[in-house]
DNA sequence: TCGGTTAGGGACTGAACAGTCAATAACTCA
DNA sequence: TGAGTTATTGACTGTTCAGTCCCTAACCGA
């Protein structure tokens, strides 16, 4: 019936993900998205109303595959029991050597508080993330004797810890310093 | 020998302290600060060379006051033992209501990766924090019959979750979520 | 009181910003 | 093959951006 897009939506979005990412959302001008995305000026303002859209769907497409993918591994039982699956999420930060940090946190830190939809994502998000930790929580030697109510005050506990990581990570400080955080923060379970 | 200055630097500075604080460095316009501190454009640029120069001098702003207040309340012996000193830390970032979270920690975010100075000075600040949470912890029951590197990594883990809840506190993360992040961090100390 | 110096104020600058538009291209279906 | 529809493109728009400049104001020492 009409010309068909020539871009693939999601690999766009993926690239403009990056770019918020990197630059977060006032950094990011819309010539570098353009540039990352490889798309012209017009293409984009047919496909997304303005920039904060083309934000939310980046902010939708980390959920779809970043988060998504923590989750997952959160509750593959390859990962071992419930709580080395959590370790594992946690030494995961330590290999973000391009110090990326989380697209999440800093949505959380510079958008959410200004853009309602950004705050129900980054909300949903994080609830997401809470709860499939409850639930490796449950797969654990010690978490499997818990009541519901504990589990999840140290599922909200990880996923407070995860998110200082990301930061962390984010500023700089070293590897070895986020194990060390880790460890302490574990010790107990 | 010449005119002097009007208006007071610190108090200005606290002003685009808390518009950076707010808005982040892209998002606080030239005018925003302006218009906060007070002050005509040319009596900016004569106090300032660029705009990088005030955030900088903002960030030193708010380790002179907001972080020497925490340490110092971390230090004071009136708050009780070592550890109800770090509790009281953590729990007062429950009555951010404002949702403004942490300066330090959205300069993390949004600049220390692109900023050497502003990494640098994010950098010293967790560094002063972690120290002071270590010596409270040498204060507290438990913590000064550990080791020195125990009480170290403990730190960093009490800093790592003050970092994360001034994440969610800015998210919108509720006040009684936060109390259970704080109690189940510290139930085994 | 006057000369030297620095602060204050605000109009001005060129660049970069997000977003629009009209001409053209590519496709489907009849 | 032609009509209808939508995508692509990049020049264009008005606005806002950070930063400059120049004139005036205020102060100090001589």
């Amino acid at each position: 019936m009409a010309r068909p897009r020539e871009f693939d939506t999601d690999k766009a979005l993926d690239r403009a993900m990056g770019v918020f990412w990197a630059k977060g959302y006032e950094g990011a001008s819309l010539q570098d998205l353009l540039k990352a995305m490889k798309i012209a000026r017009g293409s984009l303002y047919k496909a997304f109303t303005d920039k904060r859209s083309i934000y939310l769907a980046a902010l939708d497409r980390y959920e779809k595959t970043e988060v998504d993918e923590g989750i997952d591994a959160l509750r593959n039982p390859d990962g071992g029991d419930g709580l080395s699956r959590i370790r594992e999420m946690l030494e995961d930060v330590k290999g973000d050597v391009a110090r990326r940090g989380c697209f999440m946190c800093n949505a959380a830190i510079d958008r959410a508080r200004f853009d309602p939809k950004v705050e129900a994502k980054v909300t949903a998000m994080l609830w997401r993330l809470q709860d499939a930790i409850a639930v490796a929580l449950k797969q654990s030697k010690k978490g499997a004797r818990w009541s519901a109510k504990r589990r999840a005050a140290t599922a909200a506990h990880i996923l407070n810890t995860y998110i200082g990581l990301r930061v962390l990570a984010r500023s700089g400080y070293p590897a070895d310093g986020l194990q060390a955080i880790i460890d302490a923060s574990l010790r107990e379970l």
